[in-house]
DNA sequence: CAGGGAAGATACTGCCACTATCCAGTAGCT
DNA sequence: AGCTACTGGATAGTGGCAGTATCTTCCCTG
């Protein structure tokens, strides 16, 4: 099919799909002479990844990018499911020094609370992960703020969030060395927060109205 | 103090405080001059829950006024948990129709699967509710990407989201009609869903390398 | 063989979150 | 009183991001 038609069949401007190409998270269609290529299947699912992506996973174009680079380069199942866990942004980044150092107490607290937790929780990461110096970045905040996040706190929400983890793996897996494995694993990897987000708000806001319905006092 | 210490204090750039307070996220000081104003302690904590917000929660400026507004104008608890709940903006939201006519089976579909979920968790929500066209919004796009979210899949989410809003809002409720539980409330609220996503990639990770130590096969 | 797409390159736009500059008007020291 | 550093407020500018539009060249189709 011409552009226009992918265009037309999944809805994405002319325009985007030429942004998406310049930036190479969609193949170029084949060539059929100097100004005219044909698309195929492939393209539409590729579009329809993108726009999940972006719009559901919230990612950025260039993390986008990356994410599909390697969905491309899949070689076997754990291969691939490690490298689309790294793959996939950090929502937490440590902030650009400045008042970093000011705060090293509470910097080294936070870095302890969340060895003791991964301790607790028996898991396996290394202490470089991007995502131990997330929590560990967050944390720090939270102190500043006198929030209530200490250890046991967040065991409890530890305990469910491996469960989670066990659900997604579960399914990522079992598409276990399928030519479609990677791009179902990234799927389920990169859409699963914000699937749970949405959960989470929706039993948030069931919860708030059955407080407010319980004991109507005042108004 | 003066806004150069506050700035000092909070690492925050003094442009950034101007434009925090012209946006209307930041009380203004108490003016002794025309040219001078007196800033306090609280003007400190709401700078640290404004980049809370924003860098953890990962809030627009926009959406961080919204929010805080909802705090300073918290009467009692019920009612601040629900108004807190409704200022949070929604991970998802519909897309701007156009190619959304073209698929009104995929999204009636969608809107079915959303309702026998609430009706399986027995959450109390109005069909209006904006988490509620969000996850319809979410669950029609995996449609289309032929992913496997099918009710049953997501019963098993929605039960551990539950069990996640619990904890959120025993915490939120903790501080029970104290003058501070307005801010705590926003605090859980508001933070607990990075919070989870950040343990979530931690227990995700752990998941994946454990697979991989299990059977190293090719390489 | 004329006209409408199509491809690719480049330039432009709108939004957001700051950041910088400018303009008086003090505060506080001497 | 005079000087200077700093302040609040207004306004303008910046840089990044995600597209969107335009322009040129080319060539398939009717």
């Amino acid at each position: 099919m011409k552009i226009s038609e992918l265009s037309r069949r999944t809805g994405v401007p002319v325009a985007s799909i030429k942004y998406f190409r310049r930036e190479g998270l969609l193949p170029a269609g084949r060539a059929t002479a100097a100004t005219l290529a044909e698309y195929g299947e492939e393209h539409v699912q590729r579009l329809r990844l993108i726009k999940a992506l972006t719009t559901l996973g919230g990612l950025s174009i260039a993390a986008t990018r990356d994410v599909l680079a390697t969905v491309d380069q899949a070689e076997n199942t754990d291969k691939t499911l490690e490298a689309i866990s790294y793959a996939l942004p950090v929502p937490v980044t440590a902030a650009s020094a400045g008042d970093a150092d000011r705060d090293a107490a509470a910097e080294s607290a936070a870095a302890a609370d969340v060895m003791d937790l991964i301790a607790a929780m028996d898991w396996q990461v290394p202490g470089t992960s991007p995502h131990v110096r997330g929590l560990t970045t967050a944390l720090r905040e939270l102190r500043r703020l006198d929030a209530d996040y200490r250890p046991e706190r967040l065991v409890a929400y530890a305990e469910l969030a491996h469960s989670i983890a066990r659900l997604d793996l579960e399914r990522a897996a079992a598409f276990d060395d399928s030519p479609a494995l990677a791009e179902q694993a990234v799927i389920v990897l990169a859409l699963s927060g914000p699937m749970l987000e949405l959960l989470r708000r929706l039993a948030q806001e069931d919860q708030v109205r059955r407080r407010g319905a319980d004991h109507p006092d005042a108004e």
